[in-house]
DNA sequence: ACTTGAAATGACCACTGGTCAGCTATATAG
DNA sequence: CTATATAGCTGACCAGTGGTCATTTCAAGT
């Protein structure tokens, strides 16, 4: 019987070579909340994660490939989250806030997602990528079920809520990426260009205008 | 008298520098539009434009500047053909139509605007920020203006709609990015998945539930 | 105690963006 | 028409990157 624990010595089990990857992704995952995405070096990783870098690649193909496999656990997570948190009968509002205050509570979530077409699926082997895009069908028809109780919509609804809601967090969270001006002198123009990007009104507002489309749609056509 | 061609001497005059800065550009472009962003490397460019690496440097400060540059021009490029475009009373379809054919015409416009605040501007210079900031504001308010009478809504209204249609295009278009899967034997599911994510219904149908949307608030809320 | 196979290692590779002392083309002064 | 000063240009160089693989090391099975 081989030792659920994993010290320093070596993974010959499969189990403890589970343990031992996901240690490495949990020491990635905060290095990476510390540094962001850019700044991110393997090197630096095995060290914090007391490995050799050869060693990583023994767990991960590419650095893109461990950045995915953070991507799809935050997913998870954060649908997990987000299904429990839900009630029926709540608002399009409501409904928008908690995606957003949810989404946005996971320190790696949006960071990777806003990454995940772009870049880090380009350097990922393809039936590694199949396995993922399979992962996220599952998860959007989870919190697709959920959210057609909710709010009340049919599946095919719920479905496209969700899917667009995904679109609209990403393009309204973009700016949230920008190097921090807080502490700049920056002229009042140019401050107010920020505000007006603030994404929290940005996406809810937005998402509630979609919501309430989708809705009237199906009034009208039958 | 300086002449305004630059072959391969050097550039002395004001004028020519600006020549040669926009022979780099060019060639910049050409380049990054045949290898995309990350594998764009300086060297290249440098042999590409007939130029040593470290001429590059005199005209930008750092690869990203070159890429803000770039940014800009091309946004500035799209605002003009998009105004001119537009005719007035048109509907919101038809604008939106307009908006992301126009977008997508240009081969760097939105791989860069999609990299631009994660990426591109983590690299350069607080003055040059506020800079290319206002540069965009001049632009969305050129656009805003003619937006307001092609969809006749009010200034302010005019000024959210473009707002928020380069927040959703640019979450909407993400899929664009991902790698071309379009030779690989793909299981039917993550087939349908990716046909779900087609770009241009999911911009166009939001667009026009969120421009309705915002008409339809300028109704109940004098 | 010995064998064995696989986990772990880190020097190594080809590359990156960025720098800067030295080179040289050019405009100007004499 | 030449000498000088200026400044545009260069490419070897630097510290770093992601990724590889021959070699070492250690735990399990005999």
């Amino acid at each position: 019987m081989s030792a659920a624990i994993s010290i320093n010595q070596r993974a010959r089990s499969a189990e403890q070579k589970a343990l031992r990857r996901q240690a490495v992704l949990e020491a990635a995952e905060t290095y990476f909340q510390e540094v962001g995405y850019e700044a991110f070096s393997m090197a630096q990783l095995g060290k914090r994660s007391g490995v050799a870098k050869g060693t990583l690649y023994l767990y991960f193909d590419t650095r893109e490939a461990l950045f995915l496999t953070l991507y799809e656990q935050s997913l998870m997570r954060w649908s997990r989250g987000f299904i429990d948190a839900l009630s029926d009968d709540i608002t399009s509002e409501a409904y928008a806030k908690l995606l957003y205050r949810t989404a946005l509570a996971d320190g790696v979530f949006l960071p990777l997602l806003i990454r995940l077409e772009h870049v880090i699926e380009h350097n990922v082997a393809i039936p590694r990528l199949i396995e993922s895009k399979r992962i996220f069908i599952e998860q959007v028809e989870g919190v697709a079920k959920r959210s057609a109780t909710a709010l009340q919509l049919s599946a095919a609804q719920a479905v496209e809520v969700v899917k667009t809601m995904g679109v609209l967090l990403i393009g309204a969270t973009q700016t949230d990426q920008s190097p921090s001006l807080a502490d700049e002198a920056l002229p009042t123009d140019v401050q107010n260009l920020i505000a007006s990007f603030s994404s929290e009104p940005l996406f809810i507002k937005n998402a509630v205008r979609i919501i309430e489309g989708i809705r009237a749609e199906a009034l009208s056509n039958p």
